[in-house]
DNA sequence: GTATCTTACGTAATCGGTTACGTAAGAAAA
DNA sequence: TTTTCTTACGTAACCGATTACGTAAGATAC
């Protein structure tokens, strides 16, 4: 047992042939005869023969490989957004090693380092929240592998970039709250050292100033953690003090389950006394009572389109010509539900 | 622009040594003279050299990488696999190259090819529901390959395999149904194709026959998607006849809560008139109202036990040494909440 | 002083392919 | 018949490392 695989050179031997006319039998190259190509042919087809990529890619110093760092796999967004990257290299021939970072620098740092040693020919990455430095990056650009950034970017690195119009869907989120009627508005954040969420705070404010409302300080409240203990703990805050808002937008998904959770432990009526709206249209968003409008991004596209943009770099980087680096913003739409629209006769999920 | 890597003939040149002597010096081998040593270390760090790992992967005949092909990443249950995969593998000094086949053979073929021809060191998989061929994997293992196969597992093929116990499970949530004093069990299942689900099928047969029930045909509902608006067309017809259940098991935690919403709109109380559980313990399954007891699955201990079995196959496989292979079953638990406990004064998510 | 053993290096082979180049044999042209 | 041009193949080099083996110089033993 333990077949080897079939090389070349057992081809060769059996037709007494050398191993170059082989590959070029095989390959359609020139120089070589019609007789001996069809017994090549004929035997190569008999023995199964499966050239070795390996060492293929070893002599072209490409690996059809694209590394992939994210910060996280269990997670609603970047799943999605592996999801399509994937599916997209699959067409394309590429294939796509996969790494988080679980929001570590170190670990950032360590996998990009593997990576590259690895020869990957390119890399995809949505940076750790605690990344600062991003020497391992411009060392990938310098050794000419190209670099995608995608959804979490910093403007320290020269690449093409992608990412969600958080900016404008935010926009949206708040303006739709205000055409609902609504005039005391919050805003609970997530963590502001992403870049991602500053832009949702920075619509959210936007939106109320376009439409002559006054921010009020006390109905902004930061989520760190991003999670649905905290936005449980942020809305309890907001609904203990002397004025409460009517409308929350939150920066995500998780936080306004939490807030929905007290906003019903005190009694009081969503849309109708406080309508609530979320960010990036998790799973569990339909499911919650009541269902969580929310704001979709394009999750699976921006992998796609990751992949167009590394593929298409690969290609001019070998042909040794200059790259012009663009920031792709993808547009986000929103998802209404009863969390703001309130009970309509609807039985879909 | 464009540094291109150190290679040990740039050092070689420089100290006008041969490839070799570098390569000894650098290696920790014997035949070196120490001030040679030394001079060779030295500019090797000054130039910031890198082996090429992937020549060095090539004359090893290993890559250090690891195929992983799965269903969909799009799934708690999956996402949490890979997640314990990634980490687990990093840990080992392994890469991972991550396909998925989206639950088409033909894909899930061309994937384990693909990997094959990149020269994986050994492949995890879970098998597309619509696989029932296994030779891609047979000829894996042929050309010494090992496979490990997780969670969506075939006895056709003779490798190490890592499941849950679904069975007990599912035996154990039916059995705290009955502990709640309920006696006429309703059994959503998923579609019986995989393993899985008969497992969990028998499991809430066994129990009731166990605690003396019979067993009603009437109660059990196939629901062969899965998804959440499947399980709530099955509820209403379980809520048609002219006898309701009291209490359901579903094979999947999406088909509980369209469940509850079914339940819900009957007017229903949960659990009092209608308990209900699930399995697999998804995000939302905490958020839902009310809260979904469910029954857990160790998915990311599945993923790291997994990177565990293959590493040691690999190293078993390369000195040729025999394989006794197992099927190892891991234990799931019950997570309890609202759904078949009732209010508790309980403010977790 | 000669034989033998170390030491420290270089040369050659290898992994499995591709590609540049050299060359013998037969065909076509002079 | 001699020269030149094809054709169809083999040889050598290469990708970047590792490893088996050969060997000159110096050290040690007899």
């Amino acid at each position: 047992m333990g077949k080897h695989n079939i090389r070349l050179k057992d081809i060769a031997l059996q037709l007494g042939l050398s191993v170059p006319t082989v590959s070029r039998a095989l390959n359609n190259k020139p120089d070589i005869g019609p007789e001996t190509k069809k017994k090549v042919v004929d035997l190569a087809r008999a023995l199964n023969y499966q050239p070795n990529q390996f060492a293929i890619n070893f002599k072209n110093q490409q690996t059809y490989i694209i590394g992939v760092v994210i910060p996280q796999i269990v997670h609603h967004f970047f799943s999605n957004v592996i999801s399509g990257i994937i599916n997209k290299a699959e067409k394309e021939g590429y294939s796509i090693m996969l790494f988080q970072s679980n929001e570590s620098y170190e670990s950032e740092y360590k996998g990009v380092n593997t990576f590259q040693k690895s020869m990957i020919d390119g890399l995809i990455i949505s940076l750790s929240d605690n990344t600062s430095d991003y020497q391992h990056l411009i060392n990938l650009q310098e050794h000419k592998i190209p670099v995608v950034l995608i959804d979490k970017i910093t403007d320290k690195v020269k690449a093409n970039k992608i990412v969600c119009d958080d900016y404008k869907g935010s926009y949206f989120a708040t303006e739709h709250l205000i055409s609902l009627g609504k005039k005391k508005l919050a805003h609970i954040t997530g963590s502001l050292k992403p870049f991602t969420t500053q832009e949702r705070n920075r619509g959210f404010i936007t939106a109320l100033k376009d439409y002559g409302m006054t921010v009020n300080a006390n109905f902004i409240k930061n989520c760190d953690l991003v999670s649905s203990e905290e936005g449980y703990m942020c809305m309890l805050e907001l609904l203990s003090g002397h004025e409460i808002p009517d409308a929350v937008f939150c920066a995500t998904d998780p936080t306004a389950i939490g807030a929905i959770k007290a906003i019903k432990e005190k009694g009081l009526k969503i849309p109708e006394d406080i309508a609530i709206i979320g960010f990036s249209n998790w799973d569990m968003s339909k499911v919650v009572d009541p269902p969580l409008s929310s704001v979709t991004q394009p999750d699976y596209e921006m992998g796609k389109k990751a992949v167009e943009l590394i593929i298409k770099e690969i290609s001019l980087t070998k042909e040794d010509k200059k790259i012009h680096y663009k920031t792709y913003v993808m547009e986000t739409s929103l998802v209404l539900r009863e969390s703001t629209l309130g009970k309509k006769n609807n039985t879909s999920f």
